[in-house]
DNA sequence: TTAATCTATATTGTCGACAATTTTATTGGC
DNA sequence: GCCAATAAAATTGTCGACAATATAGATTAA
């Protein structure tokens, strides 16, 4: 289920869409330079149009660019990555927060109905779908938290840069019955509208997930 | 005293900062359209750097654009505000949790002596340099995460529209000698490398900014 | 008179060309 | 042979013009 289908209406937005997709699933390399006369003719555009989709990358954190010298893709450090972990505990964790307050029971509902679907696929064994999955159940909370400057810089900005770790460090669906339970938890303080203790399961949960990214980039290096 | 001396080389760059400083300060009215050939002629440059700084100023939530109609300056609500300070609330007190494991104590020194010379300000009744001062004690803490994401996310996205807020509601500097104890017992915790007290005392001293600007907005409507 | 359609106007989106700056290559001196 | 100064090439920044879309106004039919 996708939540925001962001329909580019501008040739300058499907030209994002794809330049920022080709970067964050490793078409384009990290650390690579973004020659705007290159891409120009790659994606059969005008350079101008090329500079938009370059400078609202910039702003998401994915490009880094220089005056005068050009834009290149952010090189995935390890540093890199524990920043974004500690910036994502801190806005999910406060999203959580705010869905305990702000979602609908049918909302939560919703949630429950998912968890029970997630469930059934982790016991069939089926791990493809866990990868959606987990980032469907984390995009309900956030939007559940119906904070729109929330929602946006974890959903246009952080989340695509989370995948684009996950992505090329090679880790899809990873330790899935372990993140199921706390999953479990934290819908249950939203449930019982605790918000203290889902954002406290929250940022737990996603510092458990960044330990376990940590172990396999330091394993993998 | 200015931290990041943000120096527009570009011809794209001081359009933005001058249109950001103009919007922030009420000589562009909230909510008010942005008119590409207007700035043009109004700021004597081409409609391509216009159109670069208004994409900039969207990704900092300032304007909002719709595709084929045009940008217009965000319109101040209250729930904007209040969207506003849970996410300045969650960030920065991780901010301030991270200042108290990432600082180093030549830097903490220092903050302490922000402190005694806010502290003589407010004592003589010199209130003037308060606004200042404040934003000076925030912006060491938030430098002090050596969180470059963070960092970003803060500095160039959620402050300049706090200051928005705060210009056009006209609250400059408000309740002096309560928010100076506040800051004490941040600095404290931070000196004491406790990171969790950090937090936690960050997040009530902004939610306590946040009511006392909500009283004023209340009152003045 | 009102509503809908069509027309005219204005605004945004896209493009190619020129200007300014940086990077690379070449030349000259030591 | 190596370094510095200079010239050439390539890349980014800026501009004005054209195309596409949306808005406002006029016209016509019910």
């Amino acid at each position: 289920m996708t939540f925001f289908s962001e329909k580019p209406v501008t040739s300058a937005d499907k030209t994002f869409f794809q330049l920022r997709k080709d970067i964050v699933e490793g078409q384009i390399a990290s650390g690579a330079k973004l020659s705007e006369a290159e891409l120009s003719t790659k994606y059969s555009v005008s350079r101008a149009v090329v500079r938009e989709a370059i400078n609202r990358l910039e702003s998401c954190h994915i490009v880094e660019r220089k005056a005068n010298v050009g834009a290149r893709v952010v090189s995935l450090t390890s540093e890199g990555l524990i920043e974004l972990y500690q910036v994502r505990e801190s806005l999910e964790g406060m999203a959580a927060r705010l869905a305990a307050k702000h979602m609908s029971d049918d909302e939560i509902a919703d949630l429950n109905a998912l968890l029970n679907e997630h469930f059934e696929e982790v016991r069939d064994g089926d791990s493809y779908y866990q990868e959606a999955g987990d980032v469907d159940f984390h995009y309900r909370i956030i939007l559940g938290s119906k904070n729109n400057h929330l929602i946006s810089l974890l959903i246009d900005g952080i989340y695509h840069l989370v995948r684009m770790y996950r992505v090329q460090l090679g880790m899809t669906g990873p330790r899935v019955t372990t993140a199921f339970d706390e999953h479990k938890h934290i819908v249950q303080a939203i449930s019982n509208r605790d918000g203290e203790l889902a954002e406290m399961l929250m940022r737990r949960h996603i510092l458990y997930s960044k330990s376990n990214i940590e172990l396999k980039l330091s394993s993998r290096s």
